[in-house]
DNA sequence: CATAACCTTGTACAGCGTACAACGTAGGAT
DNA sequence: ATCCTACGTTGTACGCTGTACAAGGTTATG
């Protein structure tokens, strides 16, 4: 199957392509494909997501995959736009353009603690897909009543996704997390010994936010001083 | 050389475990190490940073690459808190906190075009090289003038260097750039007929932002743009 | 001089993405 | 009804990755 990653993209639409009607059918579909890298993705992380795993998970071979799905590189922008047309697009109504920009950012960091994954993916193709596309739109009508023109339009959103991709980066489990009890303690003496009275303001402030960052309400706390700051900013 | 990456991380300082007086002495240094793998990285991208070569730079067999450096994860440290260590951190002077800021948001942005691998780091550990506590001592101190407590002054800076971070990858050059443009043109028409007349603000503002995208004078634009208003929302 | 500690190296293994060719299956054309 | 052609499926194989392990060489120390 060479058919092109915008036309895999765009596999639901009725303009698309179809595949030919000979030979036998295909044992699954693309669709099913994207969806079962997803759950894999959200399980195992983006790491488990192996051309070979993802056979055996579909009951097909390893190299069947590529019959649904050109590589690798193109499998991650399909499950990247498959998730964002999951996305609920409720109609924005009445709310003011704080609400709206709040509840765009809620979202989107939900999206992220759903799906960590995302973060590892940065390909541009990605803004070609249907479920990308929609949910852009969606998310530059929440600006409609700030009166902006298109390019500062563009960058406002931009300005908002990027803090929220910065606030799920924060939040994100270091996957070396279950063993850094154990290393912090081999460390922490050796560190002290090579600071000595060094650096006395990030020492202070380092062990602040530290002991931040473990505290249950951290996260909250931190998101909502964010958020306020860039809303104001786009004031 | 099964020593700790914190100690490789300090190997400089005088209280570091040297290497035993027993053996041949090693070839290369761990520094040397670290250094011919950022230039492999500014040259050829963080990918070609494998063992391997690696260690045909260094004229070193591959399997001795390990005798400087545990393992590919803590070499990736390493590079990040030795750039950080290239850094200047001049005297802030009398500047004002925004003059402050600004200089340390600057000097961040030159340190991500110079490398840009540094995006594909994401590594805790980092925090406790020498190199990267220098840096953030410093950057803390630009905030003096503000009255933040600690972990406020840490959320601020975090704030500042974050965007930083979306401004130096919105800028990044895409490695798919070279092909982009026989490939839009073989998709534009196709994605013109699947989209059709939906979703018109997206494809205005889309098309708007791409092309403002192109143009020259746009990263330094968007630059300043967003620079403010994180000044403007720290105040 | 013997020993212990250290660096260096080659070989090997499991895993990855994927190119390629052989094979089987089913609709369309004759 | 038969042939042909397009298509899905699969196994094998290649080059690449990080790195475990064991053998060998080198040097200061007992």
């Amino acid at each position: 199957m060479p058919r092109e990653l915008i036309d895999l993209l765009w596999r639901d639409h009725p303009a698309a392509p179809q595949g030919g009607a000979r030979g036998p059918r295909s044992r699954v579909t693309t669709g099913a494909v994207v969806d079962v890298a997803i759950t894999l993705a959200d399980t195992e992380g983006l790491a488990a997501v192996t051309v070979r795993r993802l056979g055996d998970a579909l009951g097909i071979s390893t190299m069947s995959v590529y019959t649904h799905v050109n590589g690798r590189d193109d499998l991650l922008v399909l499950m990247a736009d498959a998730v964002h047309a999951r996305i609920p697009l409720p109609a924005h109504g009445t709310a003011g353009w704080r609400t709206r920009v709040r509840r765009v950012a809620e979202t989107n960091l939900a999206l992220h603690l759903d799906h960590p994954w995302l973060l590892e993916i940065d390909d541009d193709r990605t803004a070609f897909g249907p479920g990308t596309i929609a949910k852009y739109d969606h998310e530059l009508h929440a600006l409609d009543q700030l009166s902006l023109d298109d390019v500062a339009r563009d960058a406002a959103l931009t300005f908002v996704l990027d803090f929220v991709r910065a606030a799920a980066r924060a939040r994100r489990r270091d996957p070396r997390a279950d063993e850094m009890p154990e290393t912090w303690a081999r460390w922490a003496g050796r560190l002290a010994e090579y600071l000595g009275d060094d650096y006395p303001l990030a020492q202070r402030v380092g062990s602040a936010a530290g002991e931040e960052m473990n505290a249950a309400s951290s996260p909250a706390h931190a998101w909502e001083f964010g958020l306020a700051r860039v809303l104001d900013a786009l004031a």
